[in-house]
DNA sequence: TCCCAAGCGGAGTCTGCCTCCGCTTATCCT
DNA sequence: AGGATAAGCGGAGGCAGACTCCGCTTGGGA
């Protein structure tokens, strides 16, 4: 990779960064690529698509949950401490948790390869606490993080700043009966 | 209303209706005037936004839906038929959970006030249902309210074809301890 | 130093939102 | 019936943002 390229990668990541955060996640690309000082052109030649630049942004932090997840012991509190640190990134921006979800239909997208190697740690830490007797045994993992990014989208689209205490009430209800 | 006016409204309605059946919430107001056979100028005076539009379809479901609260027994079980319908009316168009909930932010909006008064009726359903001792006591009605349309959302956007089985997941849940 | 492919950038096209205002016509009045 | 008039119409036009295409520039190897 040629060093202006290399340059102008960074820059534009960094300023992606900044305009996600500031905006959400739908923050025009034409403006992250004024901001970087690049042309629009410059920016879809690294990142073809809105989601490859989110990709980018949040790979470190995926990886970092799989792990999390990994290394867990099998019990319900870790599961929620897992869970809840997944609600969070995907607050991280506005609208993230929409990306996620929408671009989780469409497997051919880096995002999906992306968040695919996390949940999948995930539905392993769930099942090993289904096993300990911490979670009721008849919840299957997609119904489990179907409803966790629910309870996020919703706490987040009414800023109701509560994800902690719904993501709480649900983990009750789902201990063995 | 002059007769060609009242026309208008009504060819508005139907073609929207069937544009946000086919394509969504998002569904193109231009499309939508253009199928009608009327300017894009009449489509806005009619309705000024597209969450005008949205109300004027579903004031009707409403309003059925805070009857059915209102007139539901204080169990459990009609707690959880109330919220499976919400959440299917709120399904009815691709888009349509987000559209509710980003709304409900904004309080000076039709869609808003028509919502509102079903969401009323479901907060006193749930506080009957409370006192009758089918739901722990100690959740809100914002809480739960966020939790159903959260789910609602999720499994929409995964089309997982599961909301009863997910909303009764949640409720099992919410039984007094 | 020269060369050329890697890389750049922005003009141009497209789609959709929304406003504004000159024209049309339904309806009322005589 | 026919004229007056305000209610209603409609689309041109402005704006914003996504995305493409291609002629120009330049980093860096020979």
């Amino acid at each position: 990779m040629r060093a202006d390229a290399r340059r102008n990668y960074e820059r534009l990541l960094a300023e992606a960064r900044a305009a996600f955060a500031e905006s959400g996640v739908e923050a025009s690309l034409e403006d992250i690529a004024r901001r970087a000082g690049v042309g629009i052109g410059t920016l879809y030649r690294h990142f073809p698509t809105r989601d490859a630049l989110l990709e980018a942004l949040l790979r470190d932090g995926f990886d970092a949950l799989a792990a999390q997840a990994r290394d867990a012991p099998a019990t319900r509190e870790a599961l929620a401490a897992w869970a809840l640190a997944v609600m969070e990134s995907s607050t991280a921006y506005r609208g993230l948790t929409t990306a996620f979800v929408t671009t989780l239909r469409d497997e051919s997208t880096e995002l999906y390869a992306s968040c695919k190697a996390m949940n999948a740690a995930g539905t392993d830490l769930l099942s090993r606490a289904q096993q300990a007797g911490g979670i009721r045994p008849d919840v299957e993992a997609p119904e489990f993080l179907t409803m966790v990014y629910g309870i996020a989208w919703a706490d987040e689209q009414t800023r109701g700043g509560r994800t902690e205490r719904l993501l709480n009430l649900l983990l009750d209800g789902l201990r063995p009966i």
